[in-house]
DNA sequence: GGACTGGTTTGATATCTGTCAAGATAGGTC
DNA sequence: GACCTATCTTGACAGATATCAAACCAGTCC
């Protein structure tokens, strides 16, 4: 998961879902600059990597986030 | 950071010395099978990520957590 | 069904990164 | 000062990764 989110773009893109609980991909791609099979590579990262989950619905997909995944991340540093 | 703790050498290396406080390079040498010099590659990356800050002392260097780069990791994902 | 739009997958490529070996530095001991 | 140990730095190289272009798949609308 650290490694997903190591990445810049793949960090601002869970920031960007994070901050409104369900984001379709056409309003990550023109944020931005890049091609939109360099954005479904870095979605499919943070999905493999548990982050985020996602759903078709009619011509759009749409993400959100994980939220059990995030919690667990925390967790793996903190000292107690 | 996140890079920082992308790399599973790291984090083991991050969650060790968070677990103790304060860490010498040579307790954390031996848990990896790796040699001292990309041992101490990987902690110079978590020192410039600012996650860990270390000290020599006589022979011997010690890293320890900083607490605060910690407490930031979580703030970034949370929804509120 | 054909064309168009939104997303994903694949292939190729340039860059980045982890690793080691070897040399360099710092402190301690004699 | 010479030597030894602990750690860091440098140079080189193999494997991973981000990116694009192009081909491909899924829905929608005519």
């Amino acid at each position: 998961m650290f490694k997903a989110l190591g990445d810049p773009v793949r960090l601002q893109m869970a920031s960007m879902i994070a901050a409104k609980a369900e984001l379709c991909v056409c309003e990550i791609t023109p944020a931005f600059d890049l091609s939109s099979g360099t954005i479904s590579h870095h979605l499919k990262t943070l999905r493999t990597a548990g982050l985020i989950d996602c759903e078709r619905r009619g011509t759009y997909v749409y993400y959100w986030l994980q939220p059990d995944a995030v919690a667990a991340l925390g967790a793996l540093l903190s000292p107690g």
